[in-house]
DNA sequence: AGAATAAAAGACTAAAAACTCTTCTATTGA
DNA sequence: TCAATAGAAGAGTTTTTAGTCTTTTATTCT
């Protein structure tokens, strides 16, 4: 459905979310044994958010990513378009570029409902928003 | 969504099962290019569906691919889990092995009544069902 | 100022997915 | 029966995605 890079993307930033909110910035270590991705790998997704604008980060002692925010606001959505693109929103089922309501293809209009759905579960999940029940251990972003 | 391999098998059998309605069997070459796919490539998934029973071939002159009643009767669905296994309808939206009802990843509902849209809408698709319209230009197999 | 900390940058490697090529075997029809 | 047709099998290559390593730059605290 989304790549890898953007699975780890998102549980990454629903942390930072989370940290962001109880406590303050968090290094890519603790982020890493957090969602339980490869340092080096997630350090490099951040890297790649950050200048996207999605994430904040400070170098130095103390520092490490965060949000601030505007930045709690933003959904998963914004982070699925920032690493994989907006194709899962709007290519077709079949993979064909043609692929439109005036040359559709066999299951186009099926399509069209399950990626709307979709988009707006994406759009309405609000990174801010899972801190209590991530901060309760209702929810998990761990294997 | 689906790998590009199994979109190509979704509009190679959905071709065939037009032709085997319409016409007889067709050949590798027939097919790869009613479906703009590399035919070498197509020729192999077709083998590999073959060996998993979701459709028929014959050898030799006026050989080919094709489909009886029973195959025209199966769904994308059992397509997809052939070449892409289930992880489609079953996998955590997140990547997360241990992701379920107990231990739920952040969007897990969510998911779940995507998952069961998807699901039924792929099993709904009935590959003998869209002879007319293909037939009949109104949906299409090219890109 | 300087040592320690932590991200930035980018080159590099590994694995998986996509795609190709060659050789073999079965079928048919002249 | 033999030449032509067409799929079967499997090894090989290319491309993309995933993941690693090394060096540099910025920040803070003593």
């Amino acid at each position: 459905m989304v790549s890898k890079t953007c699975e780890y993307a998102i549980r990454a930033m629903l942390f930072i979310a989370q940290k962001s909110v109880s406590e303050n910035k968090v290094g890519v270590k603790k982020v890493a044994k957090a969602i339980g991705s490869p340092e080096p790998f997630i350090a490099k997704i951040l890297q790649d958010l950050g200048k996207k604008g999605l994430v904040l980060s400070a170098k130095g002692p103390n520092g490490g990513f965060y949000l601030n925010k505007a930045g709690l606001k933003n959904s998963l959505a914004d982070v699925v378009v920032a690493i994989d693109g907006d194709k899962l929103f709007n290519g077709c089922g079949l993979g064909l570029k043609g692929c439109s309501a005036k040359m559709p293809c066999p299951i186009h209009n099926e399509f069209v409902s399950v990626r709307k759905q979709i988009k707006k579960m994406m759009e309405s999940a609000i990174l801010g928003d899972y801190h209590r029940e991530l901060e309760l251990k209702e929810k998990y972003l761990t294997r």
